[in-house]
DNA sequence: TAGATTGTTAATCGATTAACAATC
DNA sequence: TAGATTGTTAATCGATTAACAATC
């Protein structure tokens, strides 16, 4: 028991960034894996499956303890059980969803929290009109509720799907609160030590404006194929 | 005229993917910083707000040419017009939103595509009880319109907003309607050599999970300062 | 001119890949 | 056992930072 454990390689937390980043990444293909029936895996074949090297694999896995067995290869469930652990899924984490517009409906219909272990609590609006109603399986509350119901219930993330322009009051009420966590979509920039919180800021635009260089770049290389050579 | 072509530096494309990845939040300072009145800026200070090193700045810009001026500093305005014109905006690209679910309709209606120069020509939806209305500035046509709708209209990209299972039967369609760039919010990751498209996969779900392992590990280090020390 | 700040080179740091011994 | 594949070290590669000469 807890063989894995042996040694547990470095220090919760001094982990790389770049792999950290990459966790998500695995947990996504393994569930892929499991919903297919899939038992074992080798990094090889993952590797293949990821577009990235087997070496990275080994290596990224290899930051948190030794998940696999030599001459078999990984097995999928326990690996997707251990990356579940890092990444805090069962964790059972709560939140709430600060504004419940196009963006909070989309996010708490979907079932990305739910995949993730995370549970929304709920929903805040100033809006008359959604106040009272329920999407997906929260409810909205009046914003004016928000102190008292933090209160009454564990709140670990505050998701942001509110105007920018209402940052600057929502971050000192979340400050006050001393909620832990702040998924940020609002496209201002929330800095992590003002608050004391863990912070995402999401920011979908710059996604797309990588996008858009790439097009620029095609076009310009087929401009070029044009015209000359 | 033409100052700034002296050297153009590298051959186009060549631009290391950490600075490609940078540029949208020059381009979300700059314009802030223009929203602010500011006419120049030194590296020094713009790291200070961006929270980068000073270092880091001239250097990413310099992978473009120099765009700023010993002793002064960069040009606000003249800066974020270059930004602009790397990353494309202004171009006028065109794009198609397929899927008028809660999420492409949060994402027609928010100012994103505007502030970056795109063109939003319509959503596209199986579903008749949207089909025909109008959200921002955008029609929802039947998704079986859509090879007629590119055929007379150029649609650089499509934003897929629809759910998983659609992926294979759009991509599919896509690919023969040779659309050039695919922003993809399914979840599923199309992949970018199968298409001959350029393509973003956007994982919103991946941010939580970061944010996720941080809290954990607050956590974590919470209860160790509790038990021992 | 003197001061400021860039552009750019060189040094450092971190992340990825390759290779292989350990071992299942 | 022989074959496969990991865990891990060492080598390579790329990205960041520091430093400073060029120059506005």
């Amino acid at each position: 028991m807890e063989k894995e454990n042996k040694r547990s390689k470095r220090s919760v937390g001094d982990v790389s960034p770049a792999v950290i980043k990459r966790l998500p990444r695995y947990f996504r293909y393994l569930r892929e894996l499991i919903r297919n029936g899939r038992l074992r895996i080798s990094s090889g074949e993952l590797s293949e499956l990821m577009n990235v090297t087997a070496s990275q694999i080994r290596q990224d896995l290899n930051c948190f303890g030794g998940f696999g067995q030599q001459g078999y290869g990984y097995n999928v469930n326990y690996l997707y059980a251990k990356i579940c652990e890092i990444l805090g899924v069962g964790e059972g984490f709560n939140a709430v969803v600060i504004g419940a517009g196009n963006l909070g409906k989309a996010l708490v219909r979907s079932p990305m929290f739910e995949k993730r272990g995370v549970n929304i609590l709920g929903l805040f609006d100033v809006d008359p009109a959604v106040i009272g109603r329920t999407f997906g399986d929260a409810k909205v509350y009046d914003m004016s509720e928000l102190e008292t119901f933090c209160e009454n219930h564990t709140v670990d993330v505050a998701v942001l799907t509110l105007p920018k322009s209402c940052v600057p009051e929502i971050s000192e009420r979340l400050v006050a609160l001393n909620i832990p966590g702040i998924w940020n979509f609002t496209g201002s920039e929330i800095d992590a030590s003002a608050t004391g919180a863990v912070v995402e800021n999401v920011h979908i635009g710059d996604s797309l404006m990588t996008l858009c260089y790439e097009l620029r770049l095609k076009e310009l290389s087929e401009e070029r194929e044009g015209t000359d050579a």
